[in-house]
DNA sequence: GCGACAG
DNA sequence: ATCTTGTCGC
């Protein structure tokens, strides 16, 4: 048995039969609500057709707050693009609330087609990042994604795209920067500081460890930028990347897979509890 | 025209 | 994004 912040799990159960700290019986996974996924565009589009999407979705990603005070369940999505062909494996890596545990892992594996464009990543990834919640049992409060959300040129980075499709919060959280100049930011863990683009404010670079560079969190669907900056940081444990999208990029890459309960280097940490 | 450019 | 182990340091 294993126990934190009040809650009791049984780590004999496999994981995907856990919720809430409580077994599930298999037809019990069954029937737990998914997500529901709208398809409510064509993706086999030219960029410029990508372009004017992206113009005219724009405006349907909200900048309102709709996280729940409490969530349960957070998710981490990334994909990873085999250098030589058009294979890529998309993972969308699920953990609970507020402990962080591991509580679902998808992967789905599949061609991309379209090509990486700065300013159209979404085009390429979100359709198989679609083909993984698809098959989720769990259903997040609270999507953190591997990319920008409104520092974007067009302010429809590739979070507000799955945001969107997905009907969730979202997050964009970059390793880097696409657009806009980023102010003068301090060197302690939780500094933060505007990312600007002209006279507007797009996102905030934040410093998630001490002296370490900053990742680049802006809006993505359904949360404002504050709440955005203060889960980003409430995601982090050990990395500067927060934890669900640091399991996620593992899934990716094949480090950790569906039925994963521990990360090798943790195993010897977890069977000591 | 030139440089910059999430993953 | 990807090629890639251990190692030095706060």
């Amino acid at each position: 048995m294993f126990t934190r912040q009040g809650t009791t799990t049984d780590l004999s159960c496999p994981y995907w039969l856990r919720y809430n700290g409580v077994c599930r019986n298999p037809a019990e996974a069954n029937i737990i609500k998914r997500v529901q996924v709208s398809n409510f565009h064509a993706w086999n589009v030219s960029p410029t057709e990508a372009i004017q999407i992206q113009r005219d979705l724009a405006a349907m990603a909200s900048s309102t707050n709709h996280v729940p005070l409490m969530p349960a369940y957070i998710a981490g999505a990334d994909v990873s693009v085999s250098r030589a062909g058009p294979m890529a494996t998309a993972a969308v890596v699920i953990v609970s609330w507020p402990g962080l545990e591991i509580a679902e892992v998808k992967v789905v594996r599949g061609k991309v087609e379209f090509p990486y464009v700065p300013g159209l990543l979404s085009f390429r990834e979100v359709p198989l990042l679609l083909a993984a919640f698809r098959e989720l049992a769990l259903v997040p409060d609270l999507v953190l994604v591997d990319g920008q959300g409104r520092a974007h040129p067009r302010r429809f980075g590739l979070a507000c795209h799955l945001g969107l499709a997905l009907d969730r919060p979202a997050i964009g959280c970059a390793k880097s920067v696409l657009c806009g100049s980023v102010q003068p930011i301090g060197e302690e863990a939780g500094s933060r500081a505007d990312i600007t683009d002209g006279n507007e404010t797009i996102g905030a670079a934040l410093r998630t460890r001490n002296r370490v560079k900053p990742v680049y969190v802006s809006v993505g669907h359904k949360i404002d930028l504050p709440s955005a900056l203060s889960w980003t940081m409430q995601c982090c444990r050990g990395s500067r990347i927060p934890e669900p999208l640091r399991l996620a990029h593992q899934a990716a890459g094949g480090l950790i897979w569906p039925g994963s309960l521990f990360r090798s280097s943790e195993v010897a940490a977890n069977y000591a509890e």
